[in-house]
DNA sequence: CGAAGTTTTGACATCGTTCAAACAACGTGG
DNA sequence: CCACGTTGTTTGAACGATGTCAAAACTTCG
């Protein structure tokens, strides 16, 4: 699929100051500051930690044909574990200015393991997102992970999330189309379960209501998947 | 979707020796046996590091209304890394009769972070599989691992595999219906791709063609791959 | 032979894709 | 300040791959 992104190079995003990240020890820390749409420079022989200070970061893999599927999107707080194999298409991207704090793993054991687990336990989900949930639920559970990873501010007690994937991201990230991704992110505004003027700041209006077609409770068309458990 | 599997309990498989698995050192090593249908045990506390010395696992997660997603085959000589979540509907099972080494991760932090790693990248892959594939690519793909896992011996310099796997867990595997994995596999024996006479049993007849399809570059359906490098 | 589970096959429905075009946002250069 | 190019988003119409539903064919075993 392959949808580039020229737009978030020309946003002015505000950069989050996000507190209670302390710096790993280490004899020789590293910062490194990415701008959207250029690859982390995971070059080195020797595997890295990738910690992200601010910014948003996609996990991706390409097909041979160029068909694309980004794994994780990652945000601040978070490490990546896995070293890209980047010779069978393997890499990670940045969405927007991103700082990232480089380490070694064999100097943080437990980050490394620690980080290691998360990843899998991720992409467990994510691959039973992929494989089993239809549209709507996939759009709904991307957004609920989003918000929880870049939450913007509350407006009336609303969560706000700024969204750094285009719908041409959240389609190879969601297993979708761009299309279909649109449509159901309108499809929700129309039904005033999420709200938005610019494409990428999203509220979401009815949260709960959103968990409930995340997790497969669609009025709409959650007659198929009573009594055997089936979708899609 | 959850296909629940009987048949294997009654099948007298073959039990393949595979040599040259070193026991691993360790103050106390454990084999455990488990049958076709049963969950492998992962209810101690401290995590586990399962490697599979003959059979066939299936590490799988379940959604609240029943559908599952296996994300991985696990054959003779894989490890299994990561601790599934058992509350949140993550688990083991064993397709056949399984005889697994259950080994301590922290005396073996090397093969603890090689399974993780090898754990991550399969994951991965299956993930672009389940978000990008068709179904006859995703079919493709998953017999090739299948044979490189499960090789049964050679018949006319064919490689022949042992589907542990019913149709069902083929489907719940790549994110598919029990319906089109039959469709497809009988499609590629009536291409001469493939062969059977049990359902079990299959012979590769042409795996260059096989690799091909799973590629993508399917003649029958790659037009419209070509161009944009889209699919599904 | 009958029961139970699995696989296969057919007919049909539909969700998501494909193709096409309009619209919107933004920066550039005159 | 405005026409224009570029990129991203939205919308519509039509198609088709895959899911759904139903039933028959097999296999294995009691």
């Amino acid at each position: 699929m392959l949808h580039v992104n020229t737009r978030q190079a020309l946003l002015p995003h505000p950069v989050l100051i996000h507190p209670g990240h302390v710096p790993i020890a280490l004899d020789k820390p590293l910062l490194q500051f990415i701008a959207p749409g250029d690859d982390v420079d995971c070059t080195p022989a020797s595997p890295r930690l990738y910690r992200v200070i601010d910014g948003c970061l996609a996990v991706y893999h390409l097909l041979a044909d160029g068909r694309r599927q980004i794994t994780d999107i990652v945000g601040p707080g978070r490490t990546i574990a896995q070293q890209p194999d980047r010779d069978i298409g393997g890499a990670i991207k940045a969405l927007t200015f991103t700082e990232v704090e480089v380490l070694d793993p064999t100097a943080n054991p437990d980050l490394a393991t620690e980080a290691s687990l998360d990843s899998l336990d991720r992409l467990v989900r994510h691959a039973t997102l992929l494989g089993r949930m239809n549209a709507a639920e996939k759009v709904a559970n991307g957004l609920l992970d989003l918000a929880a990873q870049f939450p913007r501010k509350l407006r009336q007690g609303r969560p706000v999330l700024t969204l750094y994937l285009t719908r041409g991201d959240l389609a190879d990230w969601l297993g979708l189309t761009v299309e279909t991704v649109s449509r159901t992110l309108n499809q929700f505004k129309r039904d005033g379960v999420i709200d938005y003027a610019h494409a990428e700041i999203v509220t979401l209006t009815k949260t709960e209501r959103l968990k409930e077609i995340a997790s497969g409770n669609n009025p709409a068309t959650s007659a198929r998947n009573n009594g055997k458990g089936k979708a899609q």
